[in-house]
DNA sequence: AATCCGGGGTA
DNA sequence: TACCCAGGATT
């Protein structure tokens, strides 16, 4: 009786086609009556908003998307339209979603596609790869959910679900090498289901298998997963970045982006600077701004013509 | 392989 | 306050 016990509590191995099949009907069902509602998540999504969307998802939470792929779309309806946008343009139209390279390089994407491939969204991992800002995930996204190809979609999230559930993970911050993941990935998608599929993993990563404190308890895959229970929390070191008086540079740079996207005309980079920082502005603040000032020039975010600054148009 | 790049929600 | 997030490009 107490062995009957134990080996129904036995967890699933994922190498035997019976504990894959088991996972499918799990994420399947719940997927079915749980899955969250996108207004990006429809049946046949525009693969044009498709790429708009996920460019905007890079590390960036959903709530926020929510709210700003409307607005950016009713700007930017199609492709074309967002290939003619000027570099200021879209900057404001970027507002709020940070990482701001994401939205030049996005526009810098619609114009490849315009006059490399007729304004169609390419449906080839390799075409898709070629283009700006589009990287591993976002490629496969593009394939899976647009276009309805069958291919393995892995971000933080599967990739945190995936390891979780494949074998015990002594911490909530580990995961398996990317290697095997593949090789699992490969496995468990069902068959003409791939974007349904990683679309309900993302999910489970969302609303129960979290990074911090998962939700074990009322996780649908608690009964099939290698590490249900037994995680130990634990916190990511991470490694310093440049910054200035406690802020990151990013941070400032942001700060200097934010407040140009307001002044629709070139301000004296001493305004600017007065704006964004703090009293009193030493010259070594200055000469520190002055390289910052440099980094948004480089990448194409600003203009400085006689010591006034503005986006760049 | 490391580093850089936003900014807001959340515990 | 610290940590997290539907990553990608560069070096």
């Amino acid at each position: 009786m107490l062995r009957l016990e134990n080996a129904s509590r036995m967890k699933p191995d994922y190498t035997q086609q019976p504990a894959i099949q088991q996972l499918r009907k799990t994420v399947t069902a719940w997927y079915k009556r749980n899955a969250r509602t996108f207004s990006w998540r429809v049946a046949n999504p525009d693969p044009y908003i498709v790429l708009v969307s996920e460019t905007m998802l890079q590390q960036t939470q959903t709530s926020r998307v929510t709210e700003k792929l409307p607005q950016f779309l009713a700007l930017f309806p199609d492709v074309y339209e967002l290939a003619q946008a000027n570099n200021a343009t879209i900057l404001r139209a970027w507002q709020g979603m940070g990482y701001n390279s994401r939205a030049l390089r996005l526009r810098d994407c619609a114009k490849a596609i315009v006059t490399e491939h007729s304004g169609t969204v390419p449906n080839t991992y390799q075409q898709l790869r070629t283009l700006p800002g589009i990287g591993d995930y976002t490629a496969s996204a593009i394939l899976s959910f647009a276009y309805h190809k069958q291919c393995v979609v892995l971000d933080v999230n599967i990739r945190r679900v995936y390891s979780r559930v494949m074998q015990p993970m002594p911490t909530t911050i580990s995961t398996v090498a990317d290697s095997e993941l593949r090789e699992f990935a490969e496995s468990v998608f069902p068959p003409k289901q791939s974007s349904a599929w990683h679309q309900a993993i993302m999910d489970i990563g969302a609303l129960y298998c979290t990074a911090r404190s998962p939700k074990c308890a009322e996780c649908p895959l608690r009964t099939l997963c290698a590490s249900a229970y037994s995680m130990q929390e634990a916190v990511r070191v991470k490694k310093a970045e440049p910054q200035h008086k406690g802020i990151p540079n990013r941070i400032w740079r942001g700060k200097v982006v934010e407040y140009l996207r307001q002044t629709h005309k070139a301000v004296h980079s001493n305004d600017v600077l007065a704006h964004v920082h703090p009293q009193p502005i030493t010259k070594q603040d200055e000469h520190w701004f002055e390289t910052l000032l440099q980094t948004l020039v480089r990448d194409s975010m600003i203009t400085i013509n006689a010591n006034h600054i503005g986006l760049k148009e």
